[in-house]
DNA sequence: GAAGTGGATATACC
DNA sequence: ACTGGTATATCCACTTC
């Protein structure tokens, strides 16, 4: 039997003592098929230098002997070979161990202690990732499978009798092949509940969209729309959605946070009604690890939360201030969600429930678009770092770069490094942070064309251009060796090109080549490509100084950002000897004056900087700005770094680091301090913003402001409890959990400041009231903590005293009374 | 009980 | 605990006089 098929979802099992990997993909007629197949299990042991070949032969004979029993299962060597490999870039004679059962790995490499053995590697690779590096049989791409249908076989047991597959086959031989890229069968879901606290209260709806299918299943009021479906108990609703779910087959079920919530309520709600939430592919429920973070896992169906995505690898680009489904869909697809405000089940009149199922639905629905359009994101990443798409979905930015490595360390015949124990954790913990990033101090003030230059991936090429990594770093010099000067210390790396190194400049090569494609042909799946690279180029150097890294080296990363620092500040110095002033500069970019030089100018001075620019590093221009206000600290007189405001030829406006751009401050003293910024930048001077502050201060005192406007926001980064200083959205957050609202770790809290009510209130939070609790705002506080202090530093750079207007007005309208 | 200071906290920049 | 360091600013908690 020959089919073609490409690989959406990996598990493996035990059959007699050996492993399996079990495969859910799609054939090329869209039909479900399962793969299984196994691969050789093994693990390494490094030889110490200069033992003699016999003596390797001798230990390797004495592995070979080895064996083993535990938990009820009789483990043993099957063979061993003696090999050249790598490890961390040096030549080393290894013993390659293959053993009969993957979960022994450990075991063994703890059996192995003979003393000619410098290193045990390899033993804490997942199954999973030892296949897919083995058999080279990538998720999502396409192959063409040769191997034997088990029908009603008693082979493993039978397992392709308790699959719900078209083909189960028996993996013989693989082949790649060239195909489109795959598109996924999606189904979206999304349910609604009287209680927040996981399987608590009732689940009154389930939505469900996909492919020319919408439904919501309620066993709560009947209804006319044609997509609700109203069946008799909450009982039948779990069940209905089991079976539409079994009927749509898909290879994803895509939620928004239902990790956290919708399946693990689902679950907990089917085992309330004593009957089986089975949706699994091999008829089984969820599945659900207990992390920090609760992850939901189906049997051959990827469940992909969206949330979780888009929080570590793609919320970094989204302008969107919280992650919300509502502000994520606008942003990403110019929809929100319906207008419903959750109310019990019991508190609802029959005429809300159509609005209360639209409610649901759309939440569905606008999953199902999201989960579609980030699909180039989730199939290039898959592809590029060549781990399943359940894994990719949900693993952190270090965990992407390492299994990256790890799936491309075969090119280098690397043997990988283990990933660190919790002493080594502990220690590397410990270790004293490195200085970092060099940031100019800027002189607060309002300067005319201005222009910005700014390095290619800086980090990265810092990397790649001086061989920083684990591998290339000497403990003591050696000659032909790179110093670096950090500080007090001096450290050396070896100038053989580390295979690192070698990744990474893989990795920003690509980067520039599809973002040149990019440009040139804009496509979804380029723009996804591209951006996987920047993600990869931009985490590696992070990666290098995180404690939890196999290729952890803080040596390296305090190195790269001693030579990023010292490469900025040179260019800063070429830069003024050219004439340009230099106003600004923060870890990568430079801004100065343009002066009396033309714009061809500058682009020689750029071309001019480049040329004695080392190896890979390159400084491309970032723009040219016609105005931009840098201001002081609001504390002590010197200039602030990491906010300022620039406007470019086209009057855009770009803002850094300013109330206006922080999500904490209310919506008033954003948007004063943007127009003031907006007026300032376009005028060149400051006499309209004067006006236009002093008005809001009048309507701030008449109380005119909407409260809407003053609402302040502030996340909850942890539980109530473990607060040791309890700001006004902690006070807040234990006012909602006493009203019995839901309070989870991660919420925006909001709040607004109100008037004390007669006794002395000193603290802010004693003033500090939820958004629906009646109230007068406090002018003071809005006036001296809000609005003065976003446009106050900006005024300074006039020389014009905005504190003058609120007190003034303040004695005139004292006197009145 | 006001004033000053350091710590805790949140958020942004790159 | 789940990439790094640098920086601003608020509000609380505590000390001091």
């Amino acid at each position: 039997m020959k089919i073609q098929c490409t690989p959406i979802d990996y598990d493996y099992f035990d059959f007699q003592g050996k492993n399996y990997a079990k495969i859910i993909g799609r054939d090329d007629k869209g039909k479900k098929v399962c793969l299984i197949d196994s691969c050789d299990v093994f693990l390494w042991a490094i030889l110490k230098d200069n033992i003699g070949e016999k003596k390797v032969k001798e230990i390797s004979e004495k592995i070979r002997k080895i064996k083993l029993s535990e938990k009820g299962r009789a483990s043993e060597v099957i063979k061993t070979e003696i090999h050249n490999k790598k490890y961390l870039g040096k030549n080393v004679t290894a013993i390659k161990i293959l053993i009969t059962n993957h979960k022994d790995a450990h075991s063994f490499a703890e059996k192995i202690d003979f003393k000619e053995i410098d290193k045990r590697r390899e033993f804490d690779l997942p199954y999973i990732t030892r296949y897919i590096l083995e058999k080279k049989l990538k998720p999502l791409q396409w192959y063409e499978i040769e191997g034997e249908i088990l029908n009603n076989s008693p082979e493993f047991g039978g397992i392709d009798n308790k699959l719900d597959v078209n083909i189960c086959l028996k993996v013989e031989k693989i082949k790649e092949i060239e195909k489109e890229i795959y598109q996924p069968k999606i189904l979206s879901y999304d349910i609604e509940t009287d209680e927040f606290d996981i399987g608590k209260g009732h689940i009154v709806m389930i939505s469900l969209v996909g492919e020319n299918f919408k439904k919501v299943i309620t066993w709560k009021e009947k209804s006319n729309k044609e997509f609700v479906e109203h069946v008799k108990d909450e009982s039948a609703m779990l069940e209905k959605c089991v079976e539409y779910i079994k009927d749509y087959n898909p290879d994803i079920l895509v939620g928004y946070f239902s990790d956290g919530f919708d399946l693990p309520y689902l679950r907990a709600r089917a085992e309330k009604n004593h009957i089986k939430f089975n949706i699994g592919a091999d008829d089984s429920q969820p599945t659900f690890t207990r992390g920090r973070l609760t992850t939901g896992k189906i049997k051959g169906i990827v469940h992909i939360d969206l949330f979780r995505f888009i929080r570590v690898t793609y919320g970094q680009y989204l302008q969107s201030e919280t992650l919300s489904l509502n502000e994520v869909a606008l942003e990403l697809l110019g929809e929100k969600k319906n207008n419903w405000i959750h109310k019990h089940s019991s508190k609802i009149n029959g005429g809300e429930w159509d609005t209360y199922y639209e409610y649901n639905l759309q939440d569905a629905l606008l999953t199902y678009k999201l989960m579609q359009k980030l699909w180039p994101d989730f199939y290039e990443f898959t592809n590029v770092i060549q781990e399943p798409l359940f894994d990719i979905s949900r693993d952190s930015l270090s965990t992407q770069v390492e299994n990256y490595i790890i799936h491309h360390s075969g090119q280098y015949n690397e043997i990988i490094e283990k990933r660190p124990y919790n002493t080594d954790i502990e220690e590397r913990r410990s270790e004293e942070k490195y200085e970092g990033a060099f940031v100019f101090q800027p002189i607060p003030g309002l300067y005319d064309n201005v222009v910005f230059f700014d390095f290619t991936s800086m980090y990265g090429s810092v990397i790649v251009t001086y061989n920083l990594s684990k591998s290339t770093y000497l403990e003591k010099k050696e000659k032909d060796s790179l110093k670096v000067e950090m500080g007090k210390e001096t450290v050396y790396f070896s100038k053989e090109p580390g295979f690192f190194s070698l990744m990474l400049q893989e990795i920003i090569e690509k980067r520039k080549l599809f973002k040149k494609e990019y440009n040139e042909n804009p496509n979804p799946i380029l723009k996804a490509r591209s951006n996987a690279f920047k993600l990869l180029a931009n985490a590696a150097y992070g990666y290098q100084g995180f404690f939890g890294a196999r290729y952890y080296c803080l040596k390296a990363a305090a190195a790269t950002a001693a030579l990023a620092r010292k490469s900025i500040k040179e260019t800063i110095e070429v830069i003024e000897k050219n004439n340009n002033k230099i106003i600004y500069s923060d870890t990568d970019s430079i801004a100065f004056l343009q002066g009396n030089k033309t714009e061809k100018d500058i682009m020689d001075l750029l071309k001019k900087i480049n040329e004695t620019l080392p190896g890979i590093m390159e400084l491309d221009l970032e723009g040219f700005y016609k105005r931009g206000i840098w201001v002081s600290r609001r504390n002590g007189d010197i200039g602030a770094k990491k906010k300022y405001a620039l406007i470019d030829i086209n009057d855009k406006i770009k803002i850094r680091g300013f109330e206006t751009v922080r999500r904490d401050w209310c919506n008033l003293a954003r948007e004063t301090q943007n127009k003031v910024l907006d007026l300032i930048l376009k005028n060149g001077d400051e006499k309209k913003a004067v006006e236009l502050v002093k008005e809001v201060i009048e309507k701030i005192k008449k109380r005119d402001i909407d409260l809407n406007k003053l609402i302040i926001k502030t996340q909850l980064k942890k539980s109530i409890e473990e607060y040791k200083s309890e700001g006004p959205h902690v006070t807040i957050a234990k006012k909602m959990r006493e009203q019995g609202k839901p309070v989870n770790i991660g919420m925006l809290i909001e709040y607004y400041i109100a008037e004390s009510d007669g006794k002395k209130k000193s603290l802010i939070r004693e003033r500090a009231k939820l958004t629906d609790e009646p109230g007068k705002y406090d002018i003071e506080y809005y006036l001296k903590n809000q609005i003065l202090p976003a446009v106050e530093n900006i005024f300074e750079v006039f020389n014009v005293d905005v504190n003058s207007l609120i007190e003034k007005k303040k004695q005139t309208k004292l006197g009145e009374f």
